[in-house]
DNA sequence: CACCATGTTCCTTG
DNA sequence: CCAAGGAACATGGT
């Protein structure tokens, strides 16, 4: 969102491409292309993993939402319009010089004007809605494992797998421990981290450089945890357990170890998450 | 060839 | 009704 604002504002909308249809759900492509269509971006912003963009458009009196998500494997950026586009483009909004460039090699990321997904959403982990007395109560009564849990966007808005391995080993806690057996100064620490975890990552995705503009041939758009092609190794995210299957905890030196929660690997360890 | 991967949604089972 | 689990989506890396 950050990298995209600045570029996005005020730029008109002047044709919509769509090369993956499965893309846009589920509202139907030509509702979406007429939409678009001559409209105008006035802001981004964001809802747990979710990008809104806001935008005017001649045909309507009411702003228009276009809503976004990245999937695993999504990026968005702007390149100039004599660049090449990239293998797994998606979605392509004509700008002017410039296009805006969707694209994804798996197509689980997607564009939609329908608000629905956002509505079911928990609180963003760092407003103040987000509190601990409304976290422990979230997490009472559950008996699913905490890191299974953490992984609902209706409990806490934009924790995905990789920062819920973080989270945990951050504050210490085991995976398997069933959510609504955390002790209140658990729920605390967990709280802490989910913050600080989150809180971190967004100040390094946004400050990492990405050819993000139209400003080169060559564009990174968004890139999801490790760094971006061509940064410099000073801006590679540090991840403490996540992938680090078999290596050595940097606290207490205790092999990492992988599990599989729910279908989706789990690291931590085993020596400090007890 | 088999298995793995960052996310969400839908379907089934209990 | 709800909770929980698994499959599906599609492609590429190891």
């Amino acid at each position: 969102m950050r990298h995209l604002r600045p570029h996005l504002k005020g730029k008109r909308i002047r044709a919509v491409q769509i090369f993956r249809e499965r893309v846009i759900r589920p509202t139907p492509a030509n509702q979406l292309i007429q939409t678009l269509r001559e409209a105008t971006f006035r802001d981004v912003s964001r809802r747990g993993k979710f990008l809104l963009f806001e935008l005017r458009s001649p045909r309507s009196k009411t702003p228009v939402q276009l809503i976004g998500h990245l999937g695993m494997t999504g990026r968005m950026f702007l390149q100039r319009k004599s660049d090449p586009l990239p293998k797994h483009t998606a979605v392509v909004l004509e700008l002017g010089r410039e296009r805006f460039v969707y694209e994804d090699q798996r197509y689980f990321g997607r564009l939609s004007l329908d608000a629905n997904s956002l509505a079911r959403m928990g609180p963003e982990p760092l407003s103040p809605e987000f509190s601990v007395d409304y976290f422990a109560e979230a997490l009472a009564g559950s008996k699913r494992a905490i890191k299974v849990r953490l992984l609902d966007q209706d409990l806490v808005a934009g924790v995905g797998n990789i920062y819920a391995s973080e989270a945990l080993y951050r504050a210490r806690i085991k995976p398997s421990l069933a959510a609504g057996k955390l002790k209140r100064p658990q729920v605390h620490a967990l709280h802490r981290a989910i913050r600080d975890v989150l809180s971190e990552a967004v100040r390094f995705g946004s400050t990492i450089p990405l050819h993000y503009g139209a400003s080169s041939g060559r564009s990174d758009g968004l890139f999801y945890y490790g760094r971006a092609v061509d940064a410099p190794d000073f801006y590679e995210e540090r991840l403490r357990v996540y992938d680090r299957h078999g290596r050595s905890c940097r606290r207490c030196k205790t092999l990492i170890r992988k599990i599989v929660q729910a279908a989706r690997s789990t690291y931590y360890c085993p020596g400090c998450q007890g």
